[in-house]
DNA sequence: AAGTGGTCTAGACCACTCC
DNA sequence: GAGTGGTCTAGACCACTTG
């Protein structure tokens, strides 16, 4: 009993999984545990994990799948569409949010203005090859970007809007990586099932005079991406 | 229904969690459940949700309690020692594994050198403040460090030892970063539920002539640790 | 309407810790 | 032995997708 049952029941898939190709569809779960001779509940603890390693994918109503390798994303300060394009795959934004809201102390303190001052919240869906990977939301200061509404096409690239349009010189930038349970809010916007594990990236870019320029909260879904970072002795 | 059970008690458990204090006890799943109304199980779920955020930490016979804060890791070329003391951390390592083994193909590739050739394989819980962290699997040639296991003090920093014993020059490294679940032996290693999240890190890191030093498996439990990523332009 | 995955209940037993 | 969290069962109903 020191090995659960379910990690057994998860091995015998992942043999499962190696023998059916990428896409192939699983039986459903029902029959997978009575096959298996296990309650679905156990059953569901292994396809769960599977699902969290990017093995699996469920899709409700229609039935769990051999997932497709996860998309690599590079931990630096360049433009979402062109690493994607670089990779063979096809970017999309789509925006869920552009509101003007007052900054509490914690962004005002960040972003180098006072509490209550106004700030633009952006918040974009990521897509690529039009599945939803990410949920990224950006504040700015109003008063740095007073125009940043009719100058930004919002699904295009921030940071070549910012730079074109406001002449802004990216410096060094600071990015937090941690893992997270993502809300159902969230869930439902990355059409993520509940209880996934997530990629909470918190990052703070400043320009060339060390001013910070945007602060930004990227949530990646787990299953489906990672990240590459390159190391400086 | 839109708004899941367990996710109203793991908002209702969050308010608990800000009242009581850090390392405070929470009353037993199954008192937890009689008051709230549900079942042990969407109790189960929501408490399983916290403790992945970080918020909460359960022990087998003892109870769950209220968090310490995440520790954040730089994502760098860095003494894993020194880092964690920079932050008022105490540092340790344990050696589960130092074997030699044949490389596979991956792995051959990887360091460049022939399938079955000889590698060393260390394996060592990382520990900060006494509770372990982390599991770091390194794999180097044999045939390039072949005094390694007489030089290297296995609980002492490896970096230290491969520049100051073999004279190695570190250039550039590789690091991709991605969630998974921990099977049951590394869970039990880093004394973490099952079905936790992890962050798993894969680490290349070349010397100033471009070759592969070491490979490097790091798992670190997802509720415990963050990894902060300096960002250039 | 039928079949799929998603949520939830009630209850049982196991494994571990502390008294 | 008592009390804790960890695993597992059987079964119910909900939500979604497809025919």
């Amino acid at each position: 009993m020191s090995v659960p049952l379910h990690y057994v029941v998860k091995t015998r898939l992942v043999e499962l999984i190696e023998q059916l190709g990428e896409g192939s569809g699983l039986p459903p779960e029902r029959v997978l545990a009575k096959d298996f001779g296990v309650s679905r509940w156990t059953m569901r603890q292994a396809i769960r994990e599977l699902i969290a390693d990017g093995r699996l994918r469920a899709r409700q109503g229609q039935g769990t799948f051999v997932a497709t390798p996860k998309i690599v994303q590079p931990l630096a300060l360049v433009s979402y569409t062109e690493a994607l394009r670089a990779q063979g795959h096809v970017p999309a934004r789509e925006v869920v949010k552009f509101d003007e809201i007052p900054a509490d102390d914690v962004l005002a303190e960040q972003l180098a203005i006072a509490p209550g001052d106004p700030v633009f919240e952006l918040e974009r869906v990521l897509f690529a090859d039009e599945q939803p990977i990410g949920l990224e939301t950006t504040y700015l200061s109003v008063a740095r970007f007073p125009t940043l509404r009719e100058v930004l096409d919002a699904t295009g690239s921030l940071y070549r809007c910012l730079t074109g349009q406001f002449g802004v010189q990216f410096g060094e930038g600071e990015e937090l990586v941690e893992t997270v349970i993502a809300s159902p809010r969230e869930a439902e916007l990355l059409k993520a099932t509940q209880q996934l594990p997530m990629l909470l990236l918190h990052r703070q870019t400043r320009d060339t005079d060390g001013r910070t320029i945007e602060v930004v909260r990227s949530l990646y879904r787990g299953d489906r991406v990672g990240f590459r970072a390159t190391l400086r002795p």
